[in-house]
DNA sequence: TCCTGGTTACAGAATTGTGCGTAATTTACA
DNA sequence: TGTAAATTACGCACAATTCTGTAACCAGGA
């Protein structure tokens, strides 16, 4: 998603929280300010590279805050602005989505349930991975 | 994003609806009914081939129902499933988000309110019950 | 020399666009 | 009475674009 064709506040989002990498990292920070290099051991299989390019999207975005130590060695801290603990919320929202979804297409829960309740907790992200 | 990394449902939430398409699909179904010629002309930008796999990408997810009638001239209707509708606040609350996100960048109120149907809120969201 | 948090260059993988083919029926025209 | 063209929703092969990984390099102090 390289540029964007509408500038659909959705659009724009979207270009933000794509792929794979943007709402895991959004976990990891959430619970407090992480270095570089315990998100990369968090998650082994990003690579150096992409995680410095995706924690500069996310901090373009206001979604992130990147807190750079002066002196030797380098000491660099993330954590989640305020907008990106608002997000939290609706990201976990769309994790109850889709485990009610799976519930319908596994015929767990009644199909003529209408309302729903939310619970998706940090657990159901750092408990799989 | 080939393949996923965990089993947690924001992940694979986000494996579907990762792109500039998907939610742009889901508002334009979010009306009703539409053809796939008809989603052709109010995106011109897509290629109908990205078009079909993302059609076909959202139908496995279980979010869009696909329904061809027998015969020629082809005739293929595409509208939301249950699931589908669900989702709808839920995006909406995202491009909200992002709107009060750039209120908050640029301490101006955004003049593109109107052109989505973003009413939703972290409140309406988190508290739906 | 190692450490940390990056950046750059290059290569390989993945995604996307282009254009052509296809089906059965209707309409358009000679 | 042919017959040619348009229609619709794709599938396929191939080319162009974009993304991602690997490896090397940088900084300056212990």
């Amino acid at each position: 998603m390289k540029d964007v064709v509408s500038r659909c506040p959705i659009e724009e989002t979207m270009r933000v929280l794509s792929g794979r990498w943007p709402t895991l990292l959004l976990y990891y920070l959430k619970d407090g300010t992480k270095r570089f290099s315990e998100l990369r051991r968090d998650n082994p299989t990003v690579s150096h590279r992409i995680l410095a390019l995706e924690l500069r999207k996310l901090e373009d975005a206001g979604i992130v805050r990147r807190t750079a130590r002066p002196g030797y060695p380098l000491h660099v801290d993330y954590d989640l602005t305020a907008p990106g603990r608002r997000l939290v919320p609706l990201i976990d929202a769309l994790g109850s989505w889709w485990e009610r979804t799976e519930d319908d297409r596994t015929g767990q829960v009644s199909p003529m349930l209408e309302t729903y309740s939310g619970t998706a907790t940090v657990e159901t992200i750092t408990s799989a991975s």
